[in-house]
DNA sequence: AGAAAAAGAGAACAAAAAGAAAACAAATTA
DNA sequence: TAATTTGTTTTCTTTTTGTTCTCTTTTTCT
């Protein structure tokens, strides 16, 4: 891998920047214009330089024309689209643990401008709020949280659930699923890690 | 798929934005003119590459006429980008009738590859489903369902609901909400119009 | 300061693109 | 029908463009 020079890196820049405003894919005399050169062939060895590290790519239209930009300058916000996907929330391990298994794209409405993950919920804790086993949850990564806020909880380090957060206080911290049958738990604080707390929430009907 | 030079883009970029100043489709002699050009045999070679890119067509009207502008090229990118959103259900009118007010990019896990759109709930019919009241609803575009399926559904032209459809036949067709206070009706299949079936469900926290 | 690298200017050449002009055929108009 | 416009093809010339080369100037580094 070569190593751009000044001037090829700034070459570079001006054509990044100015992608647009070349209809179609500018010929060395254009450039030269702009770039405030006089001569086609110096111009050409630092295009050469471009071409050969691949940031520009020849014209591949037609035989004798001038550059382009190439894809890896797209590349860059080829970022993941979506939220990361972390997989399912009743695996009792840390969220940190869990690899993130693919990207799910997720409605603005269901997110906030922090940063967010998508969990798949296991099981029925939440099921009297309208939460069900197999449902995607969208999850603000917090580490604290307000009484009434749905949380993810870690336990003990072990078990990691989805829970109504209540009466946090120095001493104690409540955790209260949304189910008639399963009954509220009470714990220190220190047993208790938050990792996050429930913004949106997805279900398939497929 | 040929790419165009320099000067072929230059042409297309003319055509497209002086489209409204020819009436009709425009003769080569008559183009020549416009672009300062001496020799229509020139301007022929252009505007083949231009039909061959499919950027332009030749004019159908008559067998020897001039070139027209494509729509598609244009009509292609103004997509919207995710489903219509619609507006919300209990509104009492045929989805047909609802303007779209927005688009709303959805994940693909809660949509199918059939003509989907978007609703948010308003009211309580269907809470012991786990829809909520302001929940979205992703309805794929149908106008019938299978039993159990939850369908919107348009009573008596007026009011539009999402209810469970079950016992369909010839002479009856029952909608079931999903709360248990509220009772199942029966409806003749003349008085029933299935508008979609429920695929997707979001919810914001926020 | 001196060597090496980088940048630039300018000329020369071949290939490609663009244009001009003429000639012909099909369609349109008078 | 005759005349004219228009699309189409062909041949040729001009211009543009990529490419290579040599030489000079500037920058960079030891």
């Amino acid at each position: 891998m070569t190593v751009l020079t000044r001037r090829q890196t700034e070459i570079y820049n001006y054509l990044r920047d100015n992608a647009d405003s070349f209809a179609c894919a500018p010929s060395l005399d254009e450039l030269c214009v702009h770039l405030g050169m006089a001569s086609r062939g110096s111009l050409y060895k630092h295009i050469m330089a471009l071409i050969n590290a691949g940031l520009v790519e020849p014209f591949a239209g037609n035989k004798q024309a001038g550059v382009r930009l190439t894809l890896p300058y797209e590349a860059e916000d080829e970022l993941p689209d979506g939220l990361p996907f972390i997989g399912s929330i009743a695996a009792g391990k840390p969220i940190e643990a869990l690899a993130t298994v693919g990207y799910m794209a997720v409605p603005d409405a269901l997110k906030t401008n922090k940063p967010c993950y998508v969990l798949q919920v296991k099981g029925e804790s939440m099921i009297d709020a309208g939460i069900y086993d197999g449902d995607w949850v969208v999850i603000e990564q917090r580490d604290h949280a307000r009484n009434g806020e749905i949380v993810v909880a870690l336990i003990e380090n072990t078990e990691a659930t989805l829970k109504y957060i209540d009466q946090q206080s120095s001493e104690k911290i409540m955790l209260v699923p949304a189910n008639v049958s399963m009954s509220a738990f009470t714990y220190h604080p220190e047993q208790v890690q938050i990792q996050g707390v429930l913004v949106g929430q997805m279900r398939s009907y497929r």
